[in-house]
DNA sequence: GTCCGTCCACAACCGGTGGTTGTACCCGTA
DNA sequence: TACGGGTACAACCACCGGTTGTGGACGGAC
């Protein structure tokens, strides 16, 4: 499948006859003809029937047409995506199942005009770097870890709290409690591999273990949440912590359990991160919803590091 | 924009190895790493960074790849609406403009997870010889035309009464007319151009012509609605039909009135026909949601010829 | 009926794209 | 320091896809 043969088509189709589209495209009647020839060899079917007044469109040809000016467009949309002036709308979040992730689908829900990309960068220090060179047009993070000031040029506001949840398999020994206090974690061993030196999330996780006397283990190499699902509902011994508002898409069967956390409730606090002078059009529009929509964060009884941004 | 090229971008971000993505791919690294070359070339952006133990995406390259896999996914979805197996259900109608159309969009709110391709074949005959062949499912047609009844493979039921509306300029005799009789339409000129000999609709306007002594003149060559529309808004002695569902697509200030016809309504009769042994499982679908949803046929106060199927 | 105009397909030719093999370079590790 | 795994660059070559030239089919004008 050639997208030089499909606009081909397309322009065969509409103008009816292989010498205007070939005009159109600046190419030889001959060109057209063969082009044609090969996408119907590579579809296997007759997309024209040729008379001596011109060609028009099988059956074939017509259910085919909409589905090529499909492909065209979506071509155009990939080719838009990494345009450097009105490209989508680039936010940055620390993985698809944050809480950040609910956020813009709401947003898209209530501006489906509004295109977007997400993207996953390695921690806040990347992010600020892509702000500010104009890669991503905003970012949630939690800020800001002692040692990383915002520069002066990046605005953040916080957007929302993400309460944390203990996941356990079902022969944990808090496998039954309907919540846990964070007293009750110390002494049971916390296990979250891929926590990397010199992040924003690490420091969060440093945080936390510290404040409250609790075991974090990053040790192991991170084969991917899958992999440590698995490990979790295998393992009595072993816990981790999830996002509150992440949905587990994970097969029945493997008891998996959530279990809220009180006295307090770690919040991971998420702030949405923007330069000043962004020029995207969509980004005060992502800045307003959000401020409509925030909620959930400075709640008493949640506990979030002292350098997290108050508001 | 290669589509291979776009192919080996995934394959090279999902395995984060060009080497690997060459393997998968049964090329060599060296075409891999040439086809991805070519294609940051063409789009002006770099989507990896190499390094010595693999290739990551950068920023560009993440917001790029969704859109490289819907672009894959339209291609997909492009090949298969002809492949003969499997294909979206393929319905034919008279016009774009019909009421049919809007049974169809009501049908793809209800299902939107049937794909569906519609075409628009020349006459019921054409249309029959399609559903027989297989290469549609169903049409909407207007049945039995006088000298052609139906086949016995082919099913039929009548599932919508389209009114007939006329349309006129601003300056038309009739154009303040709240709605018009049919004994009105006596000695007033309806040009319907593109009437063709033999074909059904063209059976349905001769026999509402005869029945009710109007006037209707097919001269002239059709050269599509939008230039009969802009004659009409200019030419106070001339009207024409049109579908009562229909919704124009009409720059305003051109004037064009739509008058509903009364004593009787003359309604164009819509039926579904399919074939009784066609094994595509979106067309029981499609009968259920219409059987579920018909009305407005037989009404009384209604017109339709004779030859139309009577539910 | 015949000629002409229009339109598409086929043949021959040719240049450039895109594959291959061979090699250089880079970097982490033993 | 050698080694292994990774990517990029160079040279070569086949074939894809363009061009020009030509033939055949059909409709309309005379």
């Amino acid at each position: 499948m050639d997208l030089d043969a499909v606009r081909t088509f397309i322009a065969a189709a509409d103008a009816g006859r292989f010498q205007e589209a070939a005009a159109e495209l600046a190419v030889t009647q001959q060109a057209v003809s063969k082009r044609i020839a090969a996408l119907e060899r590579s579809l296997g079917v007759r997309l024209f029937t040729r008379t001596p007044r011109g060609a028009e469109l099988t059956i074939d040809g017509q259910a085919f047409l909409p589905h090529a000016r499909e492909l065209l467009r979506a071509a155009e949309r990939a080719v838009a995506s990494v345009h450097t002036g009105r490209r989508p709308l680039r936010v940055d979040m620390i993985t698809s199942r944050s809480a950040a992730s609910g956020l813009m689908r709401g947003f898209h829900r209530a501006h489906p005009e509004i295109d977007l990309d997400v993207v996953m960068l390695f921690d806040i220090e990347t992010a600020v770097a892509a702000i500010r060179s104009g890669a991503i047009d905003a970012s949630f993070r939690a800020v800001a870890m002692p040692g990383r000031p915002l520069p002066g040029d990046i605005e953040s506001v916080r957007v929302l709290d993400e309460p944390l949840q203990l996941l356990t398999g079902p022969a944990h020994a808090l496998a039954s409690a309907r919540s846990v206090t964070v007293a009750q974690l110390a002494g049971h061993r916390i296990w979250m591999p891929g926590l990397a030196p010199g992040t924003e999330w690490t420091a969060y996780y440093d945080d936390l273990a510290a404040e409250f006397g609790l075991t974090i283990e990053a040790t192991g190499p991170n084969f991917g949440s899958d992999a440590l699902l698995d490990t979790i509902a295998d393992t009595p011994a072993l816990a981790t912590f999830m996002g509150g508002q992440t949905r587990l898409v994970w097969p029945a069967g493997h008891g998996l359990r959530r279990i809220p956390v009180t006295d307090p409730t770690p919040v991971y606090p998420h702030s949405l991160l923007w330069r000043r002078d962004d020029p995207h059009p969509a980004l005060a529009v992502l800045r307003a919803h959000l401020a409509a929509t925030a909620a959930g964060h400075g709640t008493p009884g949640t506990w979030a590091p002292e350098w997290a941004i108050p508001r």
